[in-house]
RNA sequence: GGAGAGGUGGCCGAGUCGGCUGAAGGCGAUCGCCUGCUAAGCGAUUAAGGGGGUUUUAAGCCUCCUUCGAGGGUUCGAAUCCCUCCCUCUCCGCCA
């Protein structure tokens, strides 16, 4: 969420980057809510002041054993007084709540101005797509062939958009989240945790993943107040939540893979195959908790440890700019690496790497005690795959392709795979 | 699931016949003194959030309110009493 007191004193600020994400933020009406809101502050703390000195009056005169009833009396209506007015209050709240909540993190000022995914801005390409001189398959198709695919079995399983993953298959998963895990924690300094995969209401509010908008994403159990993990960075964000870190501590620096589970509830017929779209998918996170002044250098590097993936399997991507109309709700700053799927004919996202300042934290909760002290402050907090496990499987088997159908292993996983190349069964 | 104990500031930990306890004490931290350096020692400061005032802004200062797991209730007044919920620990049960 926004900071209140900026929303205070520089609305104008505050509108111009909304709108620059294509948002008329009701800021108007949060003034005049406001405004409200203080005046009965006011009236109220005048009234409590009252009481608080009457009562101490009481106590004073029962200890010299005088009469209080007067006094008692009269604080008996201020009391009533006090009530309606907290009401009031409490009313004012969740009305100001319900904006602030609603409105979603200005964009950083270098941030491509668009609407949507056409004003992207390409920052970097790496690789080339592969030259095909034979008809390159798309990935269901060479996995069912080779028989580490089985859709059909996972649908009958589960449903439709849940994968069976056989052999190869099941083994190159494996293979792809120990590489992920072993380069980001073995070179590139980030710790791993293994956070729970249900998480509960106020976990998924803390990242935000229950707004309206997102709600009919998650898949929540019925007789507890749990939800499947929708992606990594809720457990790990929130494993902060409401704490106090010292300065000494930061950055942090985690990763974690996860299996997350979406409904896809907005994605009828988009992506329905193969395994770009899945209800459930396997994916690492990376997470950072780091001070302010840090935050855009520690998403720059967050960013290249995701590329540096992507480059050790040999895959060409390019990294894009996210335009403000196309980033997420909490980020400030996004990159996206899409890597090449011949599938697609396209560059397809395969992870997504966002600053969101103080936005999630403040949500959250987080806080750190610099160091001298001084008031604690909210931590900034960066978040991007490193990456998406299901879809990198499809970009290995669809660009390492070979005529006869066998895909090449990539030389990075040769070791854990124990194979060069992957056959039919 | 059954029985019991408990949830207090950055951390630990006092606080039951409800009333200068927003909270003793300790640790940690910061500043100062002391010291050849370090350690030890001495002194001071040190919860957060929200209002109002002051200030050109910020900082600072003055003042008030709220907060002792969460929510409700009783009361002139609640960390202290009552209710509901959540969590932690111990024992038992079950179990990978």
């Amino acid at each position: 969420m926004l900071d209140i007191k900026r929303l205070r004193s520089e609305p104008e600020e505050i509108r111009k980057a909304l709108e620059r994400r294509g948002i008329d933020a009701p800021l108007d009406e949060f003034a005049e809510l406001d405004k409200k809101r203080r005046e009965i502050i006011v009236e109220a703390e005048e009234k409590k002041a009252l009481r608080n000195q009457v009562s101490d009056e009481v106590a004073v005169a029962k200890k010299a054993g005088e009469d209080a009833s007067g006094k008692i009396s009269a604080m008996k209506k201020v009391g009533e007084e006090i009530k309606a007015l907290d009401l009031m209050l409490k009313d004012l709240e969740s009305q100001l709540e319900d904006i602030v909540l609603e409105l979603p993190n200005t964009p950083l000022a270098d941030v491509p101005d668009g609407a949507d995914e056409s004003a992207n801005v390409t920052v970097r390409t790496w690789g080339e797509p592969r030259r095909f001189d034979f008809e390159a398959r798309p990935h269901w198709d060479l996995g069912a062939e080779l028989g580490i695919i089985d859709q059909e079995r996972g649908a009958k399983v589960a449903e439709s958009r849940f994968t069976l993953l056989r052999g190869m298959g099941a083994r190159l998963e494996r293979a792809l989240i120990n590489f992920f895990l072993d380069l980001h924690t073995g070179e590139h300094g980030y710790t791993e945790l293994f956070p729970p995969i249900l998480v509960n209401s106020e976990s998924m509010r803390g990242t935000g993943q229950l707004s309206k908008f997102a709600q009919a994403e998650m898949y929540k159990l019925r007789d507890d107040d749990l939800f499947l993990n929708p992606t990594a960075e809720v457990p790990v964000t929130n494993i902060y939540r409401d704490e106090m870190l010292a300065e000494e501590d930061l950055p942090i620096h985690v990763t974690a893979y996860l299996p997350s589970f979406r409904r896809e509830a907005g994605a009828a017929g988009r992506d329905t195959r193969g395994l770009i779209r899945q209800h459930q998918f396997n994916k690492v996170e990376l997470v950072k908790f780091v001070t302010p002044e840090t935050s855009g250098d520690e998403l720059e590097a967050l960013t290249a440890n995701a590329e540096e993936v992507l480059r050790r399997l040999e895959l060409p991507y390019r990294t894009v700019a996210l335009c403000t109309g196309d980033m997420g709700f909490a980020s400030a700053r996004t990159y996206d690496l899409e890597v090449w799927l011949p599938s697609y004919d396209a560059y397809k996202e395969i992870s997504s790497c966002s600053n969101y300042l103080d936005f999630q934290s403040r949500r959250l909760n987080i806080r750190y005690r610099p160091t001298g002290g001084g008031k604690p402050r909210f931590v900034h907090t960066n978040n991007g795959s490193g990456l998406a496990v299901g879809r990198t499987f499809a970009a290995i088997i669809e660009n390492y392709q070979n005529e006869d159908g066998s895909v090449t292993v990539p030389e990075a996983l040769r070791s854990i795979m124990g194979v060069d190349t992957i056959t039919q069964a």
